[in-house]
RNA sequence: GGGCGCAUGGCUCAGCUGGUUAGAGCGCCGCGUUCACAUCGCGGAGACCGCUGGUUCGAAUCCAGCUGCGCCCACCA
């Protein structure tokens, strides 16, 4: 039966089938958009520029709906941009994520191979890690591809490739010869298990319960001892000091005097410190282990005191401990306590809840350590980007994230850059402990390649290019590379311009740098962006984009931020698969708005195939509005006979089309300027309802008399013509959104119109996106078409509310408020009767109340329903006395309102008058009704 | 602990510079096979806009406090 219907009803329009159908047609535009280069960005073009770099996915794995977001949005950018006459470039690439992706690599050569990355070596590892890389940069392109990304996927980059490390090498050369890169100390979160240090956020807290042990520091003088509690009572052995605060009664005398470290016999100083010390807490006495506590370490940098490292690698005690030397820490800490109660130090022993930092990698406990690290100096590159917000240089949509950009550069805390991992970009510094400074010069001298300076103990030669080996000096000088790798946020920060080719001057950076905007998550506002702007303006002098997007980060349905380390991430590509891209896309779009978060709750569904696929009803809003514009395009299509080709519109255009005409500009200009805020959401909400429901709702539905009962041939076309021409407006607006679709439903639509304006290019991604016409803005006629609409709804509520059927014709009378409302709904009566299912509608300002009928009231127009027999007296009664209630309610507060002197003294005249007006309409509309029940209560 | 944000019908969210009869989608209820669409049409019910104060002629909207929740940053010897 329903292919007898889609014979009947696809007049002339093969293919169009009934439903659509996203996975047939979404691979075949896909490719052909590919295969036309129509993503490929000219840097020669003769068009103002736009560009946009994407955040680079880590390739640690495969995307999630928080970048299906991110992407959708960008996505939705360009597209807009490109249909409106820029040179768009959507510069697609990934990042190699140092930690995180050495990371995964690591553990599953330990699952499957049972080796860690010594038994591997470097070289070994980073070969794994190049080949996880390629499957997962590959997926995730697949991924991207599958969402419509408009990449100019010729340019795709990736963090560590050529080009990126040569801007790399470039920048680190330059901030090193400046000086603003430098090597110190500072403690790392060292894990024992893995021997390497590890991102402050790849550290898990784990309550963990322990002791806190209270022990007695023996002055050095043999005069008492001074209390001290730990939670870490082997870090003894590598205190170098006690402190306490300067103002506590208790301990006052003791400022200054030496105390003597059990074991190990070392006397350090008893020092005062309000910082570190809180008196109320513990003993109020603090043992201060700089190599081994992070407030410690300041403390010790506060107090210039030794720092003495008590650990090995592996996490045992080193040559510093005393007795204690070669033990595992933990087997320390207890001989440690032991030797305490031995020598009668030890004073009692609570048990105590801590914090332990875990390493998320090896999920053993991290120890703070202290080693030699690089890092750049923020002072002046910091305030320089600060600088490109407060001017307004760059811009953050919403303004607010403005403040965590500026606070996090205020505090100007140095960058520490080196990591101890073998993926990244190795470190280009060399030492030489041996050679003098003219062995370097009389090697390195020539030129700008080589840069050094003088440590301690070494000399720190940076190269700006390639490997210097280890002979480059000669057999008697060794040169040593360092071995640690550069923090993956020092190469992201490079992204907008080393992408584009920088250090060379290509063209490509010449046209697309800086970049327009860039569209990323609230997290990455100071890891990011905030050195973007930095790296920017240091190597190129200019600002990398001129607005920052901030949009919503997507959390799962329990409010919980979706990730891929959380694993509670879900697959784009399963939503696809079910809704399709073009749903999944506006769905996403319409969650955009200015809100921080968007939950996205989802189920697994079992597939036909036994597969389980994450699924969410919300895309259902997407489906659905696919379908409809889906269902819209083809009845119309398949009106429009082959021989007909529309280059204009028609000359006399009806009020339906003057309407229709003036929703379609006024929501071309709105969604126009919500593209220019990013407020996507917006954007879906606006298309949605003018296709929905002025569309297809009503306009689709007024033209169908035109189509159906007309014999007028050229009522028909004009008919066709016009609806054509806003069909392919719909389709232009709503094409960065939903690609797939209307590149589509566009390829049926040309075969048939052929606009000049409007049906302007082969393909629909290379129209001219609509802008507004405002003299097609046309207020009145809207008024007109919203009162028609009102009194149609007012009708339908009436039968709705009787329980009368649709095969059963009633007759109207519609008395309007003035003889400008009479003329235009007696223009309309057709109208009124289709939409009503009306014999009959009278419109006459003069025509008597009638006796027995449904009533409404809009905007003053009172609007009677005659079914003698088939109302029901008491639902009317029910009806009016709602409505008179309702009304009642309205009439009073505006009463009270204009009763109020300070309302009609201070407010607005124009507020005024609006409020006195809607107050005698009120007033009339319920003196009409009471009536009217007073006449139905008889 | 510091910062930012959120709290609007059962659910997910709009409501941008204070003046709206507080909206939408889903869900719910009723009716519906006239030939684009049941992934649909028509109609309806459902909200003291977290709480307490304040500013104002007027507050969902601005301010303060409180409660609950989320995120980011820093973290306790």
């Amino acid at each position: 039966m329903a292919a007898i219907r889609y014979i009947r009803n696809d007049k002339g329009s093969e293919g169009v089938e009934k439903t659509y159908n996203p996975s047939q047609v979404e691979n075949r535009w896909y490719s052909e958009w590919t295969n036309r280069k129509l993503f490929a960005a000219d840097e020669h073009a003769d068009k103002p520029k736009y560009s946009i770099v994407i955040p680079p996915p880590n390739v640690t794995g495969a995307l999630h709906m928080g970048h299906a977001l991110n992407d959708t949005i960008q996505d939705v950018l360009i597209r807009w941009k490109k249909m409106s006459g820029f040179e768009a470039l959507w510069m697609p690439g990934t990042d190699h994520a140092g930690i995180a992706t050495q990371a995964v690599v690591e553990r599953r050569v330990f699952e499957t191979e049972k080796k860690n990355r010594h038994d591997l070596g470097r070289k070994a590892l980073v070969q794994r890690i190049w080949e996880w890389k390629d499957e997962y940069e590959a997926r995730i392109t697949g991924q991207l591809k599958k969402l419509g990304c408009a990449c100019d996927w010729d340019r795709q980059r990736f963090t560590l490739d050529e080009t990126c490390s040569r801007a790399v090498r470039e920048t680190f050369y330059g901030l090193f010869k400046k000086g603003l890169i430098y090597r110190g100390k500072r403690l790392v979160n060292w894990d024992t298990h893995l021997q390497t240090a590890v991102a402050d956020d790849e550290i898990f807290y784990e309550t963990v319960k322990g002791n806190m042990w209270y022990f007695r520091y023996p002055l050095a003088d043999g005069n008492g001892y001074l209390p001290v509690a730990t939670t870490r009572p082997e870090t003894i052995l590598g205190d170098t000091a006690v402190a306490v605060h300067p103002e506590d009664e208790r301990y006052r005398d003791f400022i200054g005097k030496m105390v003597k470290v059990p074991f190990v016999d070392r006397e350090i100083p008893v020092i005062a410190d309000p910082i570190l010390v809180d008196p109320a807490f513990g003993t109020g006495c603090v043992k201060v282990t700089p190599a081994h506590d992070p407030n410690d370490y300041q403390t010790g940098l506060r107090h210039k005191l030794p720092m003495i490292n008590i650990l090995t690698d592996t996490g045992d005690i080193n040559e510093n401990g005393g007795p204690f030397s070669g033990m595992p820490r933990y087997v320390c800490r207890e001989k440690l306590v032991e030797g305490l109660e031995k020598l009668g130090l030890l004073e009692r022993v609570d048990p105590y809840e801590t914090q332990v930092g875990h390493s998320d990698r090896s999920k053993t406990p991290i120890e703070p350590y202290l080693s030699d690290q690089w890092f750049v100096k923020m002072g002046d590159l910091a305030e320089r980007a600060m600088g490109a917000v407060r001017d307004g240089k760059v811009k953050f949509y919403p303004a607010r994230y403005a403040k965590s950009y500026l606070d996090w550069l205020g505090e100007k805390r140095d960058w520490c850059i080196s990591r101890q991992l073998w993926w990244g970009h190795q470190i280009p510094i060399w030492y030489c402990d041996t050679c003098s400074e003219q062995d370097l010069i009389n090697a390195f001298g020539a030129g700008d390649n080589v840069s050094w300076t003088r440590a301690e103990d070494t000399w720190l030669i940076c190269a700006r290019d390639g490997d210097l080996g280890s002979d480059a000096l000669g057999s008697s000088h060794e040169l040593r590379r360092d071995p640690d790798v550069l923090d993956t946020w020092f190469s992201s920060a490079l992204w907008p311009h080393a992408t584009l080719g920088w250090p060379k001057q290509t063209e490509s950076l010449k046209a697309f740098y800086p970049t327009s905007v860039l569209v990323t998550n609230r997290d990455i506002i100071s890891l990011w962006v905030a050195r973007m702007v930095i790296t920017g303006q240091e190597n190129l002098g200019v600002e990398p984009f001129q607005d920052v997007y901030i949009h919503a980060t997507v959390m799962d349905g329990k409010g919980q931020r979706m990730s891929k380390s959380k694993g509670n991430g879900v697959d784009p590509l399963d939503i696809i698969e079910k809704y399709g891209a073009d749903a999944l896309r506006y769905t996403m779009a319409s969650l955009s708005s200015d809100n921080q978060d968007a939950r996205l709750p989802v189920r697994p569904e079992k597939q036909s195939d036994g597969r389980m696929i994450n699924v969410s009803e919300k895309f259902e809003l997407g489906r659905n509005f696919a379908n409809k514009l889906w269902n819209a395009s083809r009845f119309l299509l398949g009106n429009i006979d082959q021989s007909l080709k529309f280059t204009s519109l028609p000359e006399d255009l009806k009020a339906e089309d003057l309407w229709i005409l003036s929703r379609l500009n006024r929501t071309a200009e709105a969604v126009n300027q919500a593209l220019e805020n990013y407020r996507l959401s917006e954007v879906c909400h606006l298309l949605y309802d003018f296709t929905w429901k002025d569309f297809c709702d009503w306009y689709v539905e007024l033209k169908k008399s035109d189509l159906y009962q007309s014999d007028d041939h050229q009522r028909k076309e004009n008919a066709l013509n016009t609806s054509s021409y806003v069909l392919g407006s719909i389709l232009k607006m709503l094409h960065p959104v939903m690609p797939f679709l209307t590149e589509e439903l566009w390829m049926h639509v040309r075969k048939r119109v052929s606009y000049e304006k409007v049906i302007d290019s082969e393909y629909i991604m290379q129209a001219t996106y609509p802008v507004a016409d405002s003299t097609r803005i046309d207020e009145a006629i809207e008024l007109r078409f919203a009162s028609l609409q009102e009194i149609i709804t007012a009708l339908r509520t009436i039968r709705a509310e009787n329980n009368i059927t649709p095969d059963k014709k009633g007759r109207a009378i519609v008395i309007p408020v003035d003889d400008e409302q009479a003329e235009w709904l007696k223009s309309q009566a057709d109208v009124i009767n289709g939409f009503g299912r009306l014999s009959e509608t009278i419109v006459d300002r003069n025509a008597d109340k009638p006796g027995f009928a449904g009533q409404g009231i809009v905007r003053g127009t009172q609007v009677y329903l005659l079914l003698e027999g088939l109302i029901d007296p008491e639902v009317e009664i029910g009806r009016l006395e709602k409505e008179i209630e309702k009304t009642r309610k309205l009439v009073k507060g505006t009463e009270k309102r204009l009763n109020n002197s300070g309302f009609v003294d201070k407010a607005p005249k124009a507020v005024v008058d609006k409020e006195k007006e809607k107050y005698e309409g009120l007033l009339l509309n319920l003196q009409k009704l009471e009536k009217s029940l007073e006449a139905f209560k008889q």
